[in-house]
RNA sequence: GGUGCGGUGGCGAAGUGGCUAACGCUGUGGACUGCAAAUCCGCCAUUCGUCGGUUCAAAUCCGACCCGCACCUCCA
């Protein structure tokens, strides 16, 4: 069983561990979700990508994912978004959810099993807190509620940090109102003007992390297998989420808890307060969403990634190569049958070095989603296709034998390709039907005929004239020995 | 101040005790081509921040130092 090799970095303990889900055939997955005041940025698409890359690689070694992402619609920037913009709060957290699914979209992340919205759990929230509080961990000052972080004797675990630590270093004005600086507000009594739900404690709202830990108990249960998120998150967000979920419930939050590193850009951190982020869609106006997707996969999502237009541009070409490969593949399999002309040591060698391929993907993969090396792995496996292809050089047929292993060779790529998400055959569709004018086509064809004319003249000047103005059109000719290749870039 | 992460070729990026330091981009030599493009075959780090130490053997372990980043406040 593959399942078994699979080891991941968990935050809680520091180190990589086998992978074992609380199920065998189940796993239960929560992933922190936006708060939505506005559209994504790059840095926000990072862990998108990321988990839905562990969602799928987790589907491909036979698990059930159950995959809970919520949205964060109710908080104080979309209340100040809000009003600068004069609506309804809930209708502009509307508004950008339905942004965020466009983005989401077209990067090709699948959707969560569940997307629970804060202003839809009140009732739930409220009851959580509620227990925390009959259970004494909580105290209620003028209609807030405060989580006591005294009374949670694991607090700091996630973040590894102490409360002697934290009060250290505290930037924040410390509250009079609380007990321990460090404790955080479950509920937040009403302000003027502001959207506020009824609670025991008076008209308020939910404090940020409580959302969390309510909603990943409502659909997964007490105990589950992987909480992810940016490492931003780590403190306070997730060491607050532990410490109510694991108050309340008296069992363990999460087992494996991930956390993605940042893009930066000059090597600081892209975030929304510092201001130096790139909206998705920005990007999207430039690159295709699977150069983006391709992007955030070249690098370990532990690890800082730098952005700029450049790399950019590599993982453009980087795709390029892997897509141009499956081109080249689906063109030979489109050939007609004829017998075999490779020896058979050959068809073996192939076939071998496609399961040493496969086989460098999973160990890559298992190795706590080692994507940069998954992506190594897929290059190889372009080479060998590449490799296989020029074997069968110019022959206009292929064999039974070798249309087997190109069949074979299709469909792992694909498998390969869409564990990280990366559809090539779709955007193989999309280039030759990108203009979908049979009127374009044909004009096009038109052309290649001309230039061949032109070319068996050897008038060289006329036939180059039409391939270097078609390129500046966005049409790449290619002459082969079967003939001419085109395509739209 | 506390806590954590990282420094590998021109660039990006794997590798964490032992074969020739993956892979991609760039550059470059060759094959193919009328020329290109695409593709294929080569080449491009005696060296892994610095200095010590452990070891038969270290980019990989240990120590010190230098540098960068992040968290400790909303942030993925």
């Amino acid at each position: 069983m593959i399942k078994e090799g699979l080891r991941v970095f968990n935050t809680l303990s520091g180190q990589k561990e086998q992978f074992l889900p609380l199920e065998a055939a189940r796993v239960k997955m929560y992933t922190c979700g936006p708060t939505t005041y506005n559209f994504i940025h790059l840095g926000n698409a990072r862990p998108l990508v990321v988990f839905d890359t562990v969602r799928r690689y987790l589907e491909y070694l036979g698990y059930e994912v159950i995959y809970i992402q919520n949205f964060t619609d109710v908080d104080d920037k979309i209340i100040k978004r809000a009003r600068e913009e004069k609506m309804p709060s809930l209708e502009l957290a509307a508004k950008y959810i339905r942004e965020y699914f466009a983005d989401a979209d077209a990067l090709n992340v699948k959707r969560a099993t569940v997307h629970p919205k804060v202003s839809e759990h009140m009732g739930d929230i409220i009851n959580f807190v509620d227990g925390l509080v009959k259970k004494g961990y909580a105290y209620v000052v003028d209609g807030d509620v405060y989580f006591e972080v005294n009374k949670f004797k694991e607090y700091g675990k996630l973040s590894k940090r102490t409360l002697d630590d934290l009060q250290a270093g505290a930037r924040v004005e410390v509250d009079s109102r609380k007990r321990q600086p460090g404790d955080f507000a479950l509920w937040k009594a009403a302000k003027e003007g502001e959207p506020s739900w009824n609670s025991p404690w008076g008209q308020g709202r939910p404090g940020w992390h409580i959302e969390c830990s309510t909603m990943s108990t409502k659909y997964l249960g007490s105990s589950f297998d992987i909480h992810a998120g940016g490492l931003d998150l780590i403190f306070p967000h997730h060491e607050n989420e532990i410490a109510q979920s694991e108050a309340l419930h008296a069992a363990p939050m999460a087992k494996y808890w991930l956390h993605n590193g940042f893009i930066t850009i000059n090597e600081e951190k892209m975030s929304k307060s510092l201001g130096n982020f790139f909206l998705l869609r920005d990007i999207l106006q430039q690159y295709s969403p699977q150069v983006i997707r391709f992007y955030l996969l070249s690098t370990h999502y532990r690890s800082p990634l730098d952005f700029d237009d450049q790399k950019l541009q590599v993982a453009e070409k980087g795709l390029e190569r892997l897509l141009t490969a499956f081109r080249l593949l689906e063109e030979t399999k489109g050939k007609q049958r004829g017998e075999d002309s490779l020896f058979s040591e050959d068809l073996q060698g192939f076939g071998e070095e496609l399961s040493k391929i496969k086989q460098q993907f999973r160990e890559a993969m298992n190795d706590d989603f080692n994507t940069a090396l998954a992506l190594a792995a897929l290059f190889d496996l372009a080479r060998a296709v590449n490799g296989f292809n020029t074997s069968l050089g110019g022959r206009a047929a292929v064999g039974s034998q070798e249309m087997l292993l190109l069949q074979k060779t299709e469909e792992m790529y694909l498998e390969l390709a869409g564990i990280l998400g990366l559809e090539l055959a779709e955007k193989n569709q999309n280039q030759n039907q990108k203009e979908d004018s049979g009127l374009a086509n044909s004009l096009i064809e038109l052309l290649i005929r001309v230039r061949q004319e032109a070319r068996n003249r050897k008038d060289y000047q006329t036939s180059d004239l039409i391939r270097d103005d078609l390129k500046g059109l966005g049409i790449v000719l290619e002459d082969t020995p079967q003939g001419v290749r085109w395509r739209f870039v």
